[in-house]
DNA sequence: ATCTATTTATAAGG
DNA sequence: TCCTTATAAATAGAT
């Protein structure tokens, strides 16, 4: 349809073939229009040129969306729904994971207790003591850490005053020693950080 | 372009309608088909009919997959990336509320607890006394039932013995007694399930 | 873009 | 659905 015929294979003239494209994609366009109007149907037409311009129509009855449902129906074909079960699946997963969590960490704090049997309950125990006897542990150790922490600083403590107060006799005053104590930080101060603890293991 | 030209309106004769159909979606596929040769296009054409039938084609060079991906982002608009990031919200969202069950339950376990500063240690320590307590009461709840249960099926127990020694000396054997014995099932003999669980709480 | 000769699509009818 | 054919529409090549 034109001054001549063309054979349908590639149009080697970049720029005829470019011609081209713009006029038969307008003329794809206009048929899609008409046989959505005409004949009530529903067309979904998208083009990409070589360059990467992009046209589409799609009838006004309808959505992209609700075409691409249609025809992953029609044809069985998969399209994005690949993805979308994975992550369907992925959350599953999940949600099982949590559940099984959840409900271990019900029965580590007592709760729901009576649908165990007596081995899972022995289980159960032997778990709760051993995390019990692992935070004891770990109280003790920092107690004696910072009990060794308070024992040199309070020695370090006890020169410097040794010191100052040799000062204070030489210049006959005596701020000094209320001051550094006021300075002194909570932290340094000489206390059992949680005492008596060593009576409750 | 045919014996008569017509109007671009729905065609009310339904035969003729079906009939157009045929004919201009075979025209369009044609074209969609040739541009795709002619000028390197690629189009992705999908088209219903009024009767549901479906029809498409996708230049073979690509894919509707291909097609669709590179529609969303030329265009911009969504397609089932609604969907999709829903889906991905709740995975995040799972996989947090699993990460913070999982450090919990590593803590309840006394793993990780060096991390703990001094408040959540004692928190941690409140709860897991709280669940051995629990656990104990329910154990001792357990030995309860069980005694109770024990102390009666041996009160019928020794009346049937009673009865059978009865009937034992009228008829004058004695199979029945070890019979009986080795009948019982284990849950049923006196026995306590726990023994000496008292000493411990 | 616009023109126009020519090809192609298709409406109507069978 | 396919065939025919008159005619409308699309478009190749030129400007």
């Amino acid at each position: 349809m034109g001054r001549g015929k063309i054979e349908i294979k590639r149009i080697e003239n970049s720029s005829n073939r470019q011609v081209t494209y713009s006029k038969r994609k307008n003329g794809i366009l206009k048929k899609a229009k008409e046989i959505t109007v005409l004949c009530d149907a529903q067309v979904s037409l998208i083009i990409f040129a070589a360059s990467g311009k992009m046209h589409d129509y799609i009838s006004p009855s309808t959505t992209l969306i609700d075409i691409l449902e249609r025809y992953h129906k029609t044809s069985g074909k998969r399209l994005w729904d690949a993805k979308h079960e994975n992550l369907n699946g992925e959350i599953e997963r999940l949600k099982k994971e949590n559940d099984s969590m959840q409900i271990e960490l019900r029965h580590l704090k007592g709760e729901d207790i009576n649908s165990l049997n007596y081995k899972e309950l022995m289980a159960l125990e032997d778990a709760l003591e051993t995390g019990l006897m692992d935070v004891y542990r770990m109280f003790r150790r920092n107690d004696k850490i910072l009990e060794e922490e308070n024992r040199e600083l309070n020695f370090l403590w006890q020169q410097r005053l040794a010191v100052e107060g040799a000062r204070e006799v030489e210049n006959g005053f005596d701020q000094s020693v209320r001051d550094y104590n006021s300075q002194m930080p909570f932290a340094f101060r000489v206390q059992p950080m949680q005492p008596n603890l060593q009576e409750r293991i």
